[in-house]
DNA sequence: TAAGTAACCAAGCAAGCGCTAGTGTAAATG
DNA sequence: CATTTACACTAGCGCTTGCTTGGTTACTTA
């Protein structure tokens, strides 16, 4: 393992794995499967990750760190309305979504395999995202954008969007703005 | 094996089978932790079924009858009206996925580790299901009562329904019914 | 009462699993 | 030049996996 978590190597490792994770699911990815797509031996592996557990640790922190960071930039530069600010956390996870498909795949469908200190980790990153997310909702509804339960609402458009993953073709014709553009119409109270 | 699929015993068995899965994946879900489950030992369950796949396909297939069964049941018995039917199926899925909550669990995130023979036959119930949804939101989109595109308001709302497993807590306040009611308000054009 | 059948068990095989130990080597560092 | 560091290798240990085999028990049916 590194000094710290950071070596370019190890990055590009964290890429490969997160597409064999999306694959094959985590359990079933073995460490010579991931050595062999990284163009190493299996033992190798364990100089840069401790365990298998910490290589999906690293693709969920990542993942996660991207989205942070997207929704962030997202509602700095956008305009002060509620809607704008809706629509453009809606198009900010969905870019996301789209950019680091891989390692939000596992972060939503294999969250569960990490172990119980990773997972109080990771949570924290994640609930400050979902706080952004709270925030922007709590904004709509109080000036009348949209109606309906605090809490209902905000699990049912998180829900859509992060449904999206599974269905959603990025070669096809729509864009993640199209996507973001129709979410927001269907939402609306006018 | 059975002669064919349906003795009593083997339903009881993949009630429990379902249980198993949700709790721990299929793929760490052990045939040793499966037998114990049933009261068992390992190598009875092959008398059962064939192999460790043939399970999986059981417990989906268990839940898939189940939702066609009670979606269409929930059609005949409402009103003819675009926004009743549309309330109806709602509730239906709903219903349907806290009543065998463990099997849509299953048959949601579990799905591609059927092998192409259960995938395919699969398939086709899951299309009859998804078929009645598509007649029922065509007529939502037509009478006016939603707008939008046709393949993303689906897409959208069966998202944000099939989601409510992942934070739904049927010991809560809640009833799958006020969550029905809340979708449809939060998507209705007014 | 004999035959058939569904349900189960004890024992274990072959394959695959995560991971470790010990070693080699080239580049960076003092 | 000597030492350390980063990265990779070989070899394999100890364990678990899905599944098979050969046989036993309990109940039903002719």
């Amino acid at each position: 393992m590194n000094v710290m978590n950071a070596s370019p190597r190890r990055k590009e490792l964290t890429r490969l794995a997160a597409q064999l994770f999306v694959q094959e699911g985590f359990d079933r990815t073995t460490v010579r499967m991931l050595a062999q797509e990284m163009g190493i031996k299996s033992g190798s592996l364990f100089h840069h990750f401790k365990d298998k557990q910490e290589i999906l640790a690293a693709v969920i922190e990542e993942g996660t760190q991207n989205a942070l960071g997207i929704a962030k930039a997202a509602l700095q530069s956008c305009p002060d309305s509620a809607e704008a600010r809706l629509h453009a956390m809606a198009r900010a996870h969905l870019e996301t979504l789209f950019a680091d498909r891989n390692a939000h795949v596992v972060a939503l469908f294999e969250w569960r395999r990490l172990d119980p200190a990773a997972s109080a980790h990771l949570s924290h990153l994640r609930d400050a995202y979902e706080a952004m997310w709270v925030e922007v909702i709590d904004d709509a509804l109080s000036t009348g954008l949209i109606h309906g339960d605090r809490f209902l609402v905000s699990r049912f458009i998180l829900g859509a969007l992060n449904w999206t993953v599974r269905w959603y073709d990025p070669n096809g014709p729509r864009t993640p703005d199209d996507l973001a553009d129709e979410l927001v119409a269907m939402i609306l109270s006018r």
